[in-house]
RNA sequence: GGCCCAUUCGUCUAUCGGUUAGGACGUUAGAUUUUCAUUCUAGAAAGAGGGGUUCGACUCCCCUAUGGGCUACCA
């Protein structure tokens, strides 16, 4: 039974990186007909931001992508946020401890922080490893009783993993294969926390792995570096047998490829790099996808092309076409670029394959803002209308103003080009026309104001576009026999004589 | 600096030893269109470099280069 988890840091809100790994989490627990837990990994009460778990959630929920376990869900592994789970992991340390495999180190931060500085001052990387850590405060060159005594007094202290000495530690990765690194280059991460009494990352992450049965960590590549800790940890906990299969996605880079995409990015590109606005309590905000008009649907097959290909020349994918196509034997080992144009063109089509009907529900509330009445009929046609020009569900309101608002100005480029000569008085001569005709049908007024220009010799792009730009106001949006039809005879007529009344009769 | 990972058109990728190296975005040129789009057609565009292994390497191995990640009592 497969079991994967999404294991976020409340510390902000969740970029693309980490709602693609959400979604490749998702996805492979979805083929294998497994369970997609949310855990909130909150062991850092200095990064902790309010509202950051809570974005995380409507994130997910926003993508499609179903919690079935896990913070605001509960299960049968509840609670799901590590901070409500601190009694858990201390007995975990110190049974480490008591193995030999762990040590209490009392060395404060500025002792640390003072090495630091003389091994740099020197030249060479400072690592607490097994070169040094005899030479420190630690519970290993101590007599039980001076242990017993600091434990006792309330000494600051921290656990830390004795890393073992020159061996090859050989792990697995399904993305990766085999991956060896010499133990000996590893230093003695920290397990558990003085400052406050919590796990790092690491203890934590092992410890709720397992207790949660999580068969599968599918993460970003960053964590590949502290995997053989994660290995030797798993091993000194007695849990090998059982350790999950570990698989490290490739970054999301800068478009530019210079680094691990970040906040920034979006700001320098003008792009969203979040999938949802966040507006912090304190601190900057940032817009999101959702804001800026993308669809979720499109936005999670955008995401998930990011270091991830079925295989052969399919794109555009449903969630149920991915989930049934989806392994991680073919999700690609190098980082990928975020490509802002290939993101658009995918909303595109996604946009201009929506039903009218969904696209008119997105327009009516902007409508009501700007204090129109419409029938939902009307809107939808008008969706029909515009949806093959919109690349974003923002740009339905511009497209489609001109639909429910008599135009206030003239584009002057297209009145200089079109407005000029003859044309007005031949588009008065339309407007006879025009007002002949009962109601407005698309195909017979064509026809009828076609003929007429050729059989009177008028120039055919010269009027129908001083037509359109009485209609419009610019050089923009469907036939203009489709636009006549949709506003109808009497609208029709009126913007036809008040471009007429408004606009210069000639330039003699 | 050390350790680790990666490397096919500008970008995302297909290829799992034998292909004219395919597709998509973007781009260029056409066509369609009264406009803006859409759509269609065509074009340019790639295996980092050097060694091996092999009858044969983009594909396997090594070295170099380049890029990235990690190197906190952060995740």
């Amino acid at each position: 039974m497969v079991r994967v988890r999404f294991a976020p840091s409340p510390t902000g809100a969740l970029h693309i990186g980490g709602v693609r790994t959400a979604l490749y989490n998702y996805l492979f627990a979805r083929a294998h007909g497994g369970t997609f837990i949310l855990r909130i990994e909150d062991t850092d009460s200095g990064r902790f931001v309010p509202g950051a778990e809570q974005y995380i959630v409507e994130a997910l929920k926003w993508c499609g992508i179903v919690v079935d376990e896990g913070v605001s869900v509960g299960g049968p592994h509840a609670p799901y946020r590590q901070s409500e789970r601190s009694e858990i992991y201390l007995k975990y340390a110190t049974e480490l401890v008591a193995k030999g495999d762990a040590y209490y180190a009392f060395d404060t931060a500025q002792e640390l922080a003072a090495l630091r500085a003389r091994k740099e001052a020197a030249g060479e990387a400072f690592a607490y490893n097994f070169q040094i850590r005899e030479k420190l405060r630690t519970s290993l060159t101590m007599s039980p009783g001076e242990l017993e005594e600091l434990l006792g007094n309330g000494t600051q202290y921290v656990i830390r993993y004795k890393m073992p000495k020159d061996e090859q530690i050989v792990m697995q990765d399904l993305i990766r294969g085999q991956v060896i690194v010499n133990s000996s280059t590893l230093d003695d991460k920290v397990l558990y926390k003085s400052m406050d009494h919590l796990p790092t990352y690491h203890l934590a992450n092992i410890v709720d792995d397992h207790l949660m049965q999580i068969t599968h960590v599918i993460r970003g590549e960053e964590w590949l570096p502290s995997l053989p800790l994660h290995y030797v940890l798993y091993r000194s906990l007695g849990w090998s047998d059982t350790q999950p299969q570990f698989a490290h996605l490739p970054l999301i880079l800068k478009p530019d490829g210079k680094g691990k995409l970040s906040k920034r990015d979006g700001d320098k590109l003008g792009f969203a790099v979040f999938p949802l606005q966040w507006t912090p309590e304190v601190g900057d905000g940032a817009r999101g996808f959702r804001e800026d008009g993308f669809l979720p649907d499109a936005f999670i097959n955008m995401l998930a092309l990011l270091g991830w290909s079925p295989g052969g020349d399919r794109e555009i994918m449903t969630m149920e076409d991915m989930v049934a196509d989806f392994s991680l034997d073919k999700v690609s080992r190098s980082g990928a670029r975020f490509d802002p144009d290939k993101a658009r063109w995918i909303n595109a089509e996604y946009l201009h394959h929506s039903s009218d009907a969904f696209l008119a529900e997105y327009l009516m509330p902007i409508l009501r803002e700007h204090h129109i009445e419409a029938s939902v009929a009307y809107v939808e046609h008008v969706c029909s209308l515009v949806k093959e020009r919109a690349t974003l569900l923002t740009d339905l309101w511009d497209l489609s103003r001109f639909y429910f608002i008599a135009p206030t100005e003239y584009d002057q480029k297209v009145v200089a080009k079109f407005w000029k000569g003859d044309n007005p008085r031949h588009l008065a001569r339309i407007l006879e026309i025009v007002k002949a005709m009962d109601t407005i049908q698309e195909q017979t007024a064509q026809a009828t104001i076609h003929d007429f220009i050729t059989q009177e010799g008028l120039p055919m792009g010269g009027v129908m576009n001083t037509l359109r730009l009485s209609l419009v106001g610019a050089n923009m949006g469907a036939s203009c026999f489709a636009i006549m039809e949709t506003l109808g005879q009497k609208e029709s007529v009126q913007r036809i004589e008040q471009a007429l009344k408004i606009l210069p009769m000639n330039d003699n």
